[in-house]
DNA sequence: CATAGCCGCCTTTTT
DNA sequence: GGCGGCTATG
């Protein structure tokens, strides 16, 4: 009965594809095909009569999006059908919306260091001491609470101790800052579109009816505020459909909830399950190493990953001295797999964190390797790019305080920090924005008569350029570039190799491929969009190039041959994140993501000394290693270099050697895997007869030898 | 008021 | 090892 668009399908999809009553639940493992669902069911809606501008389409990252729209067009469902991420929906809702909302709707929105500078004003505001109220902390202690849709009456109601009550001082200062700036940050936009919904009968079913169709990809990751909005879209119709995979939520840190996945039956009691359990992307060599892996989490439903290939090549594990070595294998193995045959772009490393691209970046230019390191955000924080946009976003919302100190002297101009803290200093007092302070300039008695004039010479430049801000965002960015003054001071320094020029030239460009797409382009919409640009939104899949990045933007992606180094206690699991049994595990799905993105190959290592922060230090293997159910050799290789320490390991007397069995008062028995002679803060890493492989400080764990 | 240089602080993952 | 902020100097 279905057209052959439909038929490479299994029942399993077919099911979750075609099911149109009511919600409907889309339980997945790894490569089991559930984006495609997503895309297949759009077309499938469109088919049986449903207007695409009645789909709304909810994917994690906007390349995500992008390709989904482009999957959809190629399955013939026409265009219309709204498909982007949580963030960019709330941005057109709020700026639909914006009265209701109580915010403009050219608001700014805040990037993470706009965020920073704000939360320090805060901070000092509440006469509080930076030291004892670190800015990092509070921001992300707000974050938190934003994501749960507590706002600053709510979290002030309810602070009883010191901190709290502190913190909702510090909560209440940053937000009334953002509000004089007309600007939100990332959560702010989640917290308001979820407040809107529900205190705004009527924009609710205004949006129910729009979005007859509600499909939401990745749904593990969703936190509470989201799934809130969710639950409001869908409170006409019912007409949800979430996939998801428990296993491979990473995002708990940023409020994710997993309990939004888990307890969709509750939310929807009338809800269809559709498991997809094979899994068609991974050899069933690589699946076994997955599962063995994920089965040490203790808080989960247990589900099997079918493998639907055969067995493949055996899953690499291998050790190295240091990082370097580790990086000049994985540029070895690279080549000797391009040699083969397989093409850079089907190949990816990834790491745990940002800093570890150095070490591979330096060796893959040494050998010639072409490589992108996947960060959508590096772009947009270069200097001059900042600059620019900061003039842009100047123009499209004066209150934005934080672009307008940035420009104020950039290029200089001769308004400098006292002339600034004059006109700061006068607008308080008057309750007018800093920008109105500048246009009275004129008044402001302790203001030198040179000033006075430099300052008139800059609000007149912004007004010129306020003339015509409306319609197209190129020509605009153009013209504010050159007549700002920004292109001749850049000149003036650009060499080839810093390239600020081909930069901006590049930002330029990119505003004019947005004015050719947007529906109706404008500076805000531009500027909103480009916010909410990630990392993984960098990524190219059709250069062939090697992509090297973090384990989180690997999510949603697949390659032929996978490299994850750096399998070290401290770097994945992360120190950071081993305060408790929840964080651990979630390091451990971060692994489980990063090898289920291999097809057929894939190279797991570590090294034993790393170098962090310029110090060369001895490193513990990651537990997780124990745990692939893969036997690899924890010596070193006899052509790698011998470090003398480790003879003094086996030495010393007292001491662990590898391969000694020995028992723990609650582990029990167990086998010696690594020892490191750190003193009297010496480490033993066990591998337990339960299974499980611990770190354990000697002076304390109360081993005794078997 | 601009600039250079130094000190001290932080350093996971990201929409 | 990198950046922001502060200070000293021109």
């Amino acid at each position: 009965m279905h057209d052959t668009r439909y038929s490479q399908l299994t029942c399993s999809q077919e099911k979750a594809v075609f099911h149109t009553e009511g919600p409907l639940l889309v339980l997945a493992g790894p490569g089991s095909g559930k984006t495609r669902v997503i895309t297949y069911r759009i077309a499938a809606l469109i088919d049986s009569g449903v207007r695409p501008y009645n789909i709304c389409a909810i994917t994690f990252t906007n390349k995500a999006a992008d390709e989904m729209r482009q999957r959809a067009a190629a399955l013939g469902a026409s265009a219309g059908a709204h498909i982007s991420t949580f963030h960019s929906l709330c941005v057109r809702i709020l700026r639909r919306y914006a009265a209701q909302a109580g915010i403009s709707s050219n608001f700014s929105v805040y990037d993470e260091s706009d965020q920073s500078r704000c939360i320090k004003q805060a901070v000092k505001d509440s006469e509080l001491d930076s030291t004892n109220f670190p800015p990092a902390r509070m921001l992300e202690a707000i974050s938190a609470l934003k994501n749960n849709l507590v706002d600053v009456e709510a979290f002030e109601a309810e602070a009883e101790d010191f901190f709290s009550k502190t913190l909702a001082r510090i909560y209440a200062r940053y937000q009334q800052i953002l509000n004089k700036h007309s600007a939100l940050d990332f959560d702010d936009l989640l917290m308001k579109t979820a407040f809107l919904l529900r205190s705004h009968p009527a924009v609710c079913s205004e949006l129910g009816d729009r979005f007859k169709f509600l499909l939401i990809d990745e749904y593990q990751d969703t936190n509470h505020a989201q799934y809130k909005i969710a639950k409001s879209l869908v409170s006409q119709h019912n007409n949800i459909c979430a996939t998801g995979d428990p296993d491979q939520s990473i995002y708990r840190w940023r409020g994710a909830d997993i309990r939004n996945i888990l307890a969709f039956e509750k939310d929807w009691p009338d809800a269809t399950i559709v498991k997809l359990e094979e899994n068609f992307r991974s050899t069933a060599n690589i699946l076994q190493a997955a599962d063995n892996l994920i089965a040490f989490n203790q808080k989960r439903k247990e589900k099997k990953l079918v493998p639907t290939k055969p067995p493949g090549k055996d899953v690499a594990i291998k050790v190295f001295d240091d990082e370097l070595e580790e990086a000049e294998a994985v540029a070895r193995q690279v080549t000797e797999l391009a040699e083969q045959g397989a093409s850079l772009k089907s190949m990816a490393v990834f790491y745990r964190v940002n800093a570890m691209s150095r070490v591979l970046e330096e060796v893959f230019i040494q050998n010639r390797i072409p490589y992108q390191i996947v960060r959508g955000v590096e772009f947009y924080s270069r200097k001059e790019i900042r600059d620019l946009l900061a003039y842009l976003k100047v123009l499209a919302n004066p209150s934005d305080e934080i672009a307008l100190l940035r420009i104020i002297n950039t290029p200089a101009r001769g308004i400098g920090k006292t002339t600034i803290d004059k006109i700061r200093d006068y607008a308080a007092r008057n309750h007018i924005t800093l920008i109105e302070g500048l246009g009275r300039a004129a008044q402001i008695d302790s203001l030198s008569k040179a000033s006075k004039a430099r300052i008139a010479v800059f609000a007149d430049m912004l007004n010129q350029f306020n003339k015509d801000i409306t319609g197209q965002v190129a020509p605009l960015a153009e013209r504010v570039f050159v007549e700002s003054g920004l292109a001749e001071s850049l000149r003036a320094e650009d060499t080839k190799e810093k390239g600020t020029l081909e930069n901006v030239n590049e930002l330029i460009n990119a505003a004019a491929r947005y004015d050719q797409q947007a529906e109706e382009p404008s500076l805000p919409d531009y500027l909103q969009q480009i916010a909410l640009f990630s990392d993984a939104d960098a990524y190219d899949a059709s250069s062939d190039r090697v992509p090297l990045m973090t384990l989180h933007a690997a999510k949603g992606l697949e390659f032929g041959n996978v490299f994850i180094v750096g399998l070290e206690d401290g770097l994945l699991p992360h120190e950071r994140s081993t305060n408790n049994e929840d964080e651990l595990e979630e390091e451990r799905r971060l692994l489980f993501v990063g090898i289920t993105r291999a097809k057929a190959g894939l190279y797991i290592s570590y090294a034993r000394y790393r170098t962090v922060r310029g110090q060369m230090l001895r490193t513990i293997p990651s537990q997780f290693l124990y745990e692939l159910g893969i036997e690899f050799g924890e010596r070193c290789d006899e052509n790698q270099y011998h470090h003398e320490d480790d003879d003094e390991d086996r030495q010393t007397p007292g001491e662990f050697v590898t391969g000694q069995l020995v028992r723990h008062k609650s582990f029990g028995v167990g086998t010696v895997k690594e020892f490191v002679d750190m003193g009297e803060n010496s480490i033993v890493v066990v591998k337990f007869k339960t299974g499980q492989t611990k770190s354990l400080v000697v002076k304390y764990a109360g081993l005794s030898k078997v």
